[in-house]
RNA sequence: GCGGAUGUAGCUCAGUUGGCAGAGCACCUGGUUGUGGCCCAGGUGGCCGUGGGUUCAAAUCCCAUCAUUCGCCCCA
């Protein structure tokens, strides 16, 4: 018979990794509350078109990395990509309320790529997107927001990345230009990729990774430099509130993302020593984007963070602590003792309790191992006089104690 | 979709020129009739990824295949 495993990409998580994960949940949710953010859910699995809409049907992520297939009627389905397209679908369809909306969000994506480090088909993002603001004020809350939860998880030596994409009024107009600049030195442009992205996709090509291909284009127009005077004027108050608010940055011409949704201002968070997929938080403003999914004219701004990549991070080590460990030394008190365990954790106490009977060696080592601050024995002895021997594992000190004064006397213990 | 690396015990990995399948950690039992960590003794645990080939003989050499992993692409 051939063991059922898991689908490649996709991953178990056992502790202690998995309390990582919470960890970062927990934080995410205490962190933003304070910014006026509440939670949404929304469903995992959405009508495809959904992402062609918003994503862009040209994108990668439309093109080649999506989970689709069709449900039982013949409709298109798809494992959601990415978090914003489902909150937008979500608040469009149960109506918008005047003025700003603020939501975060967390839970498993799906994108059909090659695994790596860092990388999942199915991974993990917490998502934060804020709606019914254009001003730049809503730009900067985001970012500092976002930074202050990276702080909260204990991260350090993350750099900010911060560009401005212009709006639908200055890009067709820098994207020529860049695109021409591109041509007059086609012929020296040494990756294959970027060649192809002069015709694609040429705000890419400020992106490669290739180091030829980045002197070259070097001295290319920037976006910074060919927006127009509002959004020039936008950036340069996002820019003001983050000195201001003392959150260092990069300014990064070459900070171009991949959805097509993004606007504007836009950043990404990298940490420069857990490989190649550097970036553990990314984002921007989105204002088409809520008009485009056929909802108001609403301008937004969000971001999403990999928690598999801020995962790799965090140190892991957070040490097992429990209050009890009930060792049962005498098959006769198996039922007493498991009442006895039940009846101290309805009183807030954790622990385990033995199911077998075995020798008091190997039940003090369960007891060792499992992080307990006391041993509970029980055997026959005790069993008789309905007491329990209190072992303190710490300084081996014991003391026999009636069942029912127990809870009152691991307290002043 | 493209390249490189690796598959041996639960985990991390040795395994020489082809010659009985190994270590450390973990786990279990005992040393102590009912007392942990340290120490000591013993023990459980393997289709050597899978299928074929070469050979008297394959974990080892050859072919295929699957899986994992690191990069590219792309993205969080």
């Amino acid at each position: 018979m051939s063991k059922i495993t898991t689908i490649k990409g996709f991953a178990d998580l056992f502790p202690p990794e998995s309390e990582v994960y919470s960890l970062m949940e927990e934080t995410a949710r205490d962190v933003f509350t304070r910014y006026g953010y509440r939670e949404l859910r929304v469903p995992v699995l959405e009508h495809t078109e959904l992402f062609a809409r918003s994503i862009g049907a040209e994108t990668d992520v439309v093109q080649k990395e999506m989970y689709t297939f069709p449900d039982r009627k013949g409709r298109s389905l798809t494992l959601r990509p990415e978090a914003t397209a489902g909150m937008m679908r979500a608040c469009i369809e149960h109506g918008l309320q005047e003025g700003v909306s603020k939501y975060f969000s967390h839970g498993p994506m799906f994108r059909y790529e090659r695994p790596q480090k860092g990388r999942m088909r199915q991974f993990h993002q917490i998502d934060c997107e804020c709606l019914g603001a254009h001003e730049p004020q809503a730009d900067a809350e985001v970012i500092f927001m976002l930074m202050h939860f990276l702080g909260a998880l204990g991260l350090s030596g993350l750099e900010l990345n911060l560009n401005t994409l212009g709006c639908k009024a200055c890009r067709p107009a820098y994207r020529e230009l860049l695109t021409a600049y591109l041509q007059g030195l086609d012929q020296e442009l040494r990756c294959e990729d970027c060649r192809r992205r002069v015709q694609t996709n040429p705000l890419r090509v400020l992106d490669c990774k290739n180091s030829g291909c980045r002197s070259l284009t070097e001295n290319a127009p920037t976006m910074h430099d060919n927006v127009c005077p509002d959004c020039r004027d936008h950036f340069n108050v996002v820019r003001g509130l983050l000195e201001q608010g003392g959150q260092k940055f990069v300014l990064n011409h070459r900070l171009v993302r991949g959805l097509d949704y993004y606007m504007r201002t836009t950043f990404e968070v990298v940490s420069t020593n857990i490989g190649a997929q550097s970036s553990v938080a990314g984002g921007g403003r989105y204002d088409g984007l809520v008009a485009q999914l056929g909802g108001p004219d609403v301008p937004g701004i969000g971001f999403a963070c990999g928690m598999e990549r801020l995962a790799m991070l965090m140190n892991t080590t957070q040490e097992r602590r429990q209050d009890f460990f009930l060792a049962v030394l005498d098959e006769k008190a198996l039922d007493q003792a498991m009442l006895l365990a039940c009846a101290l954790r309805r009183d807030n106490k954790s622990g385990d309790v033995s199911f077998a009977a075995k020798s008091a060696k190997s039940q003090l080592r369960q007891a060792g191992k499992s992080g307990a601050r006391h041993c509970l024995i029980l055997g026959g002895d005790e069993f008789a006089k309905g007491s329990v021997l209190v072992k303190d594992m710490r300084t081996g000190e014991q003391k026999e104690i009636l069942q029912e004064e127990l809870i009152k006397a691991l307290d002043s213990l």
